[in-house]
DNA sequence: TTGTACGCGTTATCAA
DNA sequence: TTGATAACGCGTACAA
């Protein structure tokens, strides 16, 4: 006497097979293949056995949509980087993936393009996601993702920057201490005359940090800073400007030494030196910024600044397994991890005797 | 008389809303918050102001797993690279995600580190996620990923190479034809000797395409190709040597012309010549291969190809969105999207008279 | 070691 | 325009 229940059309996509294609062919219950691949251990081997050659023949893979929805837990941790495309943040997320992938965890990337907007939207499209971790490339957010971080109950990683009094983990270098470590450089060579020169284009604000530590370093010295800011777009361009110009004015004028917010810059200037008729470093001091792989080939070899890029990402990541392993709860302390940027003294950032 | 159900506990997380907390708030059931997001047309002017002032308010953001899983069309799509960290790959990227971020498509990114069996491994990964679409940059996959492909069903495009007779979208350039017109525009200048130079790391195998084309260009010209390979890891200090081991043969022995695998290798070579005597272009003309940012400011200027990296992982997402849009059944011929690798002429190239 | 029942948060389908 | 119901594929809780 029963009613005919109105047959609901199956809405399986073709082609595709569950979790129950493989527990009827092997002749178990679905919750056995399912506990195949999570506890194997609890599976008589036996049935392993079987469901493995079957798993291989018809070619199952588990849903992680599935899965995650019905765990409550998705292998899924977001980054949002400044510029993906830049060798910095190419190297942070190496950092990250590698690390990431032995965990079976899936790493979700956002391009923020240096900007707080960008950063919040990116915030708010991964927290769709679940994740079960964010890691950030900056500590400014504006006050609504501050706000969405602080109620996302999951391990916030801030990574690049290395700042006080956060309540999330920092994993990274302070950078206005860099910029002051070079103008320390060069003030213990007897340098009075030390100058700054920040790229055009101002959205990487670490730049501006550094130039920040180094006006510090030199006010303390009792001297005035001098912070420029370039007048072209193009990094290599404005390094040979600079050096351009300072070729031109007298040498009791000009600054003894010269840092570069980056290293491609400082390779414009080096590069540009002989057609002005420069010669480095006797005629003026340089430093840059990142340690680009040209650097050290560079004629005179560039003094630079090296971040532990992969690492600052590889850090970034252990630090997310750690906190997913220990189930820490988000009251407890933030991991403080902070990673090198060595000063590495090469031929251009000699100082000459005045 | 109903017999009291044992009353299972709640899985929900804390602290996280669902459609359901929007709906009951508003008086209404969740299909119609479900439709507020999806087609929001569907849904009356007075409701939807209501839910828009709720959702504002309690900070919901609607589940991409639960959509994804009761939709069966997960917002994702799946890219495997070969070396996140170069620039080559990072610019890819970027240009992916620019293209797929507008219309909320997250880019989920493995590295497959030049590895065919890497690639195999993150296609399998990839499959449990049910993307909507996957972008390789190969074409020579293992036959087990070549099966997956073919069973997938859903778009698949193999950018950055592109070749003949794939099942699949091609987005890219010929990487055979650009060695070869490198050849050829040292040999329209009448040079006889041209080598072309390897990195040691032979991973990247696109060099090694480049450098058939190259010998297939000499062979034409009824020349016997000259293909060698570095002798040290380190692309700059690879030119560097090379450069040196020239200097060191008389010059009626020595090539007329280098073609390096790539720009760092010409920029090793450039940056060190001063300091063997060699005067270039005279003593010998040099090429590169990825117009490399410095490689307009070495001195001399190098000739290099510029392939149209962000527009391959442009175009590669637009491939994607235009297959999805069409609904295009996988039997339908594949798209055929061919992107410039220009040659860009400067002084490094000049080949001196006899 | 294996199985049953149900829930995860959303959307498709059908009905009103 | 709105709603009731079932289904998506899997994992958890509990029972055997």
């Amino acid at each position: 006497m029963n009613a005919p229940k109105p047959q609901r059309a199956s809405r399986r996509k073709a082609g595709s097979h569950t979790i129950h294609d493989v527990a009827a062919l092997a002749g178990v219950s679905s919750i056995t293949v399912s506990r195949y691949f999570n506890s194997p251990d609890k599976v008589s081997a036996a049935v392993r056995e079987r469901l493995r050659e079957i798993i291989e023949r018809i070619g199952y893979v588990p849903s992680q949509v599935a899965g995650g929805l019905a765990s409550g837990r998705g292998r899924v941790v977001c980054a949002v980087m400044q510029n993906i495309a830049s060798a910095t943040f190419a190297d942070l997320v190496k950092g990250m993936t590698d690390e990431l992938q032995a965990s079976g965890l899936q790493l979700l990337l956002a391009n923020a393009q240096y900007s707080r907007d960008l950063e919040e939207n990116a915030i708010r499209t991964f927290v769709g996601w679940h994740p079960r971790a964010l890691i950030l490339t900056r500590d400014d957010h504006t006050p609504a993702a501050e706000a969405m971080l602080r109620a996302l109950d999951i391990p916030v990683v801030e990574a690049w920057g290395f700042v006080e009094d956060r309540p999330f983990h920092q994993v990274g270098f302070p950078h206005a201490q860099t910029g002051a470590e070079l103008a320390r450089h060069f003030l213990e060579q007897g340098a009075r005359r030390v100058r700054f020169l920040l790229p055009r284009v101002g959205e990487d604000f670490r730049a501006g940090q550094r130039a920040h530590g180094y006006a510090i370093a030199m006010t303390a010295a009792g001297l005035v800073p001098d912070v420029q800011t370039a007048d072209v777009d193009d990094d290599f361009e404005a390094g040979a400007r600079t050096i351009a110009a300072l070729a031109a004015s007298p040498r009791e004028a000009r600054p003894q030494a010269v840092i570069f917010a980056n290293d491609n810059m400082a390779a414009g200037a080096i590069l540009h030196a002989p057609d002005c008729g420069m010669r480095l470093p006797d005629d003026c001091a340089l430093a840059g910024f990142g340690d680009a792989p040209i650097s050290v080939h560079l004629k005179p070899a560039l003094t630079t600044l090296r971040p532990a890029r992969y690492e600052i990402g590889q850090m970034a990541a252990r630090t997310v397994l750690r906190m997913l392993a220990a189930q820490a709860s988000p009251e407890s302390a933030p991991c403080r991890e902070l990673l090198p940027c060595e000063l590495v003294v090469r031929d251009s950032s000699r100082v000459s005797p005045a």
